[in-house]
Order: C-alpha cells, then sequence, then structure tokens
RNA sequence: UGGGGCGUCGUCAAGCGGUAAGACACGGGUCUUUGGAACCCGCAUUCGCAGGUUCGAAUCCUGCCGCCCCAGCCA
C-alpha cells in the first residue's frame, strides 16, 4: 500500500475547523457537487468532487450532488448519468442527497415575486442588445433602464404573464433593482428570469421563465441548508451577489468560497475544444484513453484511488497554479507499485535463438506475480524454449557506455531464466537485425549462477513458439506542448502525433490469455497496462498503457546527448 | 484610468509576529534477478520589490511592480 498521505493543511479546512471551533453553523458541515449537465467530467471536476466531498467525510458531514440545470437549452439526460456515473467512479456517495436546482423552480419563482413585491425586482422591456449597451463599462457607470420605475402592480402582472407565456423569448427580462453605477458589474441589475420556450429535461414544459446562476445559485444552497458553498474563483465577483440575494430575502444564509481551478499541462479541458476532438475525429470519443475526462482516464486504466491521490497531492490554494503531468503519472505509479502483478511482454520483437538449447525442448519456469513480494499472490509458470522475443531496443551492435543490455559479446540475464550471451547476429538487406544468436549457460537456471557472477543487465522476453499475439495501445500525452491553450497555433495542430501507438502483434507471456477485461499488470521493465474493458474479449486481451515506468535509461541517453 | 483577487524553492504548497513543513522535480549514494520499487543524503540565510513599525516580520503598515478574473437573457 501507498503509505497514506496526511491530507495538507489548506486555507478551507483551516475554515471549517475555526466555524466547527466557534460552532457557527451548530456542528453541520454540508457541502456540494453541483455540474452544469451539459458536457463530460473531467480532471479539472475531479479536484472539486474530491475537496467537497473529502471535507464533508472528513468531518463527518455530507455533501450533495446537485444538478445545475438551470438552462435547458444546452443540458440533457445523457449527462447527468455520466457524471453520477464518475463521480461514484471516483468513490464518493451522495446518499439521498441528490438534487437538481430544477427542483427549486417554484420556489425561485415565488422569491422573485417578494422581491418584486419589495421594490427589489423589475420587468425590463428592453432587448438583450440595449441592455448591454446601457450595462456601462469597467469604467463607466450604466444607465438606468427606462422600465426601471415600473409599479410593483404592473411588475407583478407582467412577470405573472412571462411565466404564463404571454410572451416571447427575448422580449423581456425578470431584473433585480440594485445599482446601475455599482464598480462591481455584477450589481448593475443583474437578470433574475429569462423567457425560454423550451422544454426542460426534468420539468418538462412547465416552464416558460427560467432562472439565471447567480440568482438561483445561493438560494438552492440555502434550502439545502449548505454551510460551505466551494466554487471556483471565477465566481469571486459573484459572490456580492450571493449574499445580496439571499440577504434581501432574509434567507439561510451559507458561506461561499473560492479555491484556484486545476491547470494541468499537455491537456485541454474545455468543452468546446474537447468536443472539437470528439467530433472532427482526432479521438475516439469521450472515453479515448487520450482524453483528460474522467471516462477517458478510467479506459485509460487509471485507478481511481490514483486520481484522489494527485488531487490530494497538488492542494489547494488561491493561486492560479500549473500541475504538470508528471504529478498525475507519478500518482498512477505510487497506487499501481503495490497493486499490480508482474508479467512480462515484448512490444517490439526481435527473435533470439539460443544455439545451444535443445530444439523442441520447452521448460516451465517460475516466476512470481510480486518479486518484492514472492508469497503474495504465487507465482505462475513461463515457457522457455530454443527460439525467444526480445525487447529490439534491448540489443545494440555497438552499445553506447553504460549500456548494459544485450550485445556482442555480452552476456545478459533473462529474467526468471537463463543468463545469455550473444554469439551472432542475422542482418537483411537493409542492414537491420532481424535476428539474434545467443549461448546459455545452463548452470543459471532461475537467474541465478553458482559461481556468483551477476550480468549487469536483466531483460524480459517471451518464449516465441507459445507467445500470446496481443494488440497493446501505447497512450501518451494528448498535446506536445504544455501549455495548448497559450500558444497561438490552432490547438489541433499541437496535438501529440504520439499520444497514440497501436501495436497489432506484441508478444506477450501466454499467461496473459486468462487476464481478465478491466485487470491491470505491470508489464516489466515497460509500464502498467490495463486490459481495457470494451475490447478485450476472453483469450484475447487488449492492452491500454497506463504509464511507463520511470525510466532512468532515458535519463543517462539525454544526458549524454547534451554532453555531446 | 473601475471592481475583485493573487505573488513563499523549477512546479505545487504549509506558515497567521518568535526566527522557512511537506510533495513532485532535480543531484548524489545504498540495495536490487525490473536501469522499476525501496532506503539514505542534499536541495529557499530567504518569502515580488522598496521603505516603515517591532527586541524580533513571509507574517503588521505604506508605496510600488507583476499576473489573473469581470461588461451572457452561460454556468
Amino acid at each position: 500500500m501507498i503509505t497514506p498521505e496526511i491530507a495538507p493543511a489548506n486555507f478551507i479546512r483551516n475554515i471549517i475547523e475555526n466555524d466547527l471551533a466557534t460552532n457557527k453553523w451548530g456542528g453541520r458541515v454540508v457541502t456540494r457537487f453541483p455540474p452544469e449537465p451539459n458536457g463530460y467530467l473531467h480532471i479539472g471536476h475531479a479536484k472539486s468532487i474530491c475537496l467537497n466531498f473529502g471535507l464533508a467525510q472528513e468531518f463527518k458531514g455530507s455533501c450533495h450532488l446537485r444538478f445545475d440545470d438551470t438552462n435547458p437549452t444546452k443540458e440533457e439526460t445523457e449527462y447527468v448519468e455520466s457524471i453520477e456515473a464518475d463521480v461514484r467512479w471516483l468513490g464518493f456517495d451522495w446518499g439521498e442527497d441528490l438534487f437538481y436546482a430544477s427542483d427549486y423552480f417554484q420556489a425561485l419563482y415565488d422569491h422573485a415575486v417578494a422581491l418584486i413585491k419589495q421594490g427589489k425586482a423589475y420587468v425590463d422591456d428592453q432587448s438583450a442588445e440595449a441592455i448591454r449597451a446601457t450595462r456601462g463599462t469597467l469604467t463607466e457607470p450604466g444607465k438606468d433602464s427606462p422600465w426601471r420605475s415600473r409599479t410593483v402592480e404592473e411588475n407583478l402582472d407582467i412577470f405573472t404573464r412571462m411565466a404564463a407565456g404571454e410572451f416571447e423569448d427575448g422580449s423581456r427580462v425578470l431584473r433585480a433593482k440594485i445599482d446601475m453605477a455599482h464598480p462591481n458589474l455584477h450589481m448593475r441589475d443583474p437578470t433574475l428570469f429569462r423567457i425560454r420556450k423550451v422544454s426542460h429535461h426534468r420539468t418538462g414544459g412547465k416552464w416558460c421563465v427560467y432562472p439565471m446562476y447567480d440568482y438561483t445559485h445561493c438560494i438552492s444552497d440555502s434550502i439545502e441548508g449548505i454551510t460551505h458553498s466551494i466554487c471556483t474563483l471565477e465566481f469571486e465577483d459573484n459572490r456580492i451577489l450571493y449574499d445580496w440575494f439571499l440577504d434581501e430575502l432574509a434567507l439561510y444564509h451559507p458561506q461561499q468560497i473560492e479555491f484556484a481551478r486545476l491547470n494541468l499541462e499537455y491537456v485541454v479541458v474545455s468543452k468546446r475544444k474537447l468536443l472539437t476532438l470528439v467530433k472532427e475525429g482526432h479521438v475516439g470519443g469521450w472515453d479515448d484513453p487520450r482524453m483528460p475526462t474522467l471516462s477517458g482516464l478510467r479506459r485509460r486504466g487509471f485507478t481511481p484511488e490514483s486520481i484522489r491521490l494527485f488531487c490530494e497531492r497538488i492542494g489547494v490554494g488561491r493561486k492560479e497554479s500549473w500541475i504538470g503531468m508528471d504529478v498525475l503519472e507519478k500518482a498512477v505509479r505510487d497506487d499501481l507499485n503495490p497493486k499490480a502483478p508482474r508479467v512480462m511482454g515484448v512490444l517490439d520483437p526481435l527473435k533470439v535463438v539460443i544455439d545451444n538449447y535443445p530444439e523442441g525442448q520447452v521448460e516451465e519456469l517460475e516466476a512470481p506475480y510480486f518479486p518484492d513480494d514472492p508469497p503474495r499472490m504465487g507465482s505462475r509458470k513461463v515457457p522457455f524454449s530454443r527460439e525467444l522475443y526480445i525487447e529490439r531496443e534491448d540489443f545494440l551492435e555497438s552499445p553506447p557506455k553504460k549500456f548494459w543490455r544485450l550485445a556482442p559479446g555480452r552476456e545478459v540475464r533473462l529474467r526468471w531464466a537463463y543468463f545469455v550471451t550473444c554469439t551472432g547476429l542475422v542482418k537483411n538487406d537493409q542492414g537491420e537485425v532481424i535476428e539474434v544468436h545467443c549461448a546459455y549457460d545452463p548452470a543459471t537456471k532461475g537467474g541465478d549462477s553458482p559461481d556468483g557472477r551477476s550480468p549487469k543487465g536483466t531483460i524480459h522476453w517471451v518464449s516465441a513458439p507459445q507467445s500470446l499475439t496481443a494488440e497493446v495501445r501505447l497512450y501518451d500525452r494528448l498535446f506536445a506542448v504544455p501549455r495548448p491553450d497559450s500558444e497561438e497555433r490552432d490547438f489541433r495542430d499541437l496535438l501529440n502525433p504520439d499520444a497514440l501507438k497501436i501495436i497489432p502483434h506484441a508478444a506477450l507471456e501466454p499467461s496473459l490469455a486468462g487476464a481478465r477485461a478491466g485487470e491491470r499488470f505491470q508489464f516489466e521493465r515497460k509500464g502498467y497496462f490495463f486490459a481495457d474493458p470494451q475490447d478485450s474479449a476472453p483469450g484475447k486481451p487488449v492492452f491500454n498503457r497506463i504509464v511507463t515506468l520511470r525510466d532512468s535509461w532515458a535519463k543517462i541517453v539525454e544526458a549524454q546527448k547534451k554532453g555531446r
């Protein structure tokens, strides 16, 4: 197991601890995760989910799942289902606390009527363009609407008729009457309700006026008895409205707290761009293993634990920050290292003939699944014969300094098998090595020599005749540059062409024929792999590479290059 | 030139007036039948800058500088 990491302190936890100490909320901690059901959840949402559900868990409170479905033109049931599945997959449970903003449409309407009666809201007959034109600018105040001083009675009458469907979409809106000269633009008479004569995924045709976010969110939080309403930094300016509505309506008043959203290098997370990748076929779908969506990460083979570990490690603050992809990769390695059984698979096969090994002979060699803890899960038998495959990159005709693998005259250990020494090689017309010849030392069976010598290199291998041919998909970072969003070029041109390499005929050890869909393994020296849950069939697994192993040889090579 | 925020190691991030946690990355080493893992050591005399208050400041005050967000009938 990964050593349990102590959840690092953060300012939100501090606020909660302080509130608990002062009994501000009567000992309650109630948070919520409020997605709009208009797209798939991605790694950025995971941060928010882990924060909200994690805090609730830690303080024995609760976290509500609430769909913010106030805009029927953009929201669909398909998305609520995928969101529920993703949150559950991440390991969180909202219990009975599943809500929809649309549950509160009537209450929202009633509160609007109350605001009208208080003279705090009015119906504006101006067009959207006119409203925009009179909002003023960052430095100049706006102008009052000509409809701002309608009587309460008239406002009540028209608002009622708006809700009854008497007016066309866009013909008028209900606005709060605050201050058109306020320095915070959100306070310049924000819209409360707009007319939308469209069917809503839950309320159908019941409503033709729909409430806006600022008005809806605070009241929804209030109704549900939320204590800490955690959202991202871009809503900082909206907090003034959150507070204004609740104060004017004299309702239970949760505290809105903002934190910096996640920025992850080498991916893009905007719905528009992700959708483009899917629609234009740059990826196979929302759950393509290259995608930063939770469904993509799941399909790739990431574990929920690894995502949670990642979220814990990146912390929570109010500073715009960028997290390197290596942090996510490290998190999944750390999670899988103690969990994934070790097996051998050759991704780029190079044939090896052991000349002094009897033709036709096959030995079954013992190979532990967890070499660092052999009793655990025991071992499997791996066949060994005269003809093997090794990784093409594990042989070099003229090896550079510090290369410890196979080369002419060089002895290496074949993992769990024998020491072999390279005695010759065969090339094709293009001068490429297509076959390597070796001699094995029968005294080194199992990988130990009686004379105590130990080769510098140990490489993996698979017996050719018994090998399992399987498709392996090597995934890597989606983009070739760390911050695709801040580049001038079209983001499509920044995609990493090597984000997916399909190997149709990898040579795997035969035990893998028994791999079940959804199982994870470490292919020794190569990385962690996941039997694709959709494309694997009994006896015919298809593997996705989740992440490579840390590769210090690659670092040496790079250093040598630079040194030159 | 309005309003709201943010600036602590390469990247995140603790710290809340008492003399800079931790993680990732990086460097070195031990061990090793994965150049994996594990383990050990190192890694900010300094907290955007400049002043000030104080016995004492990353923490308080003042002034600068830099970066982000806001002008949807989106959320």
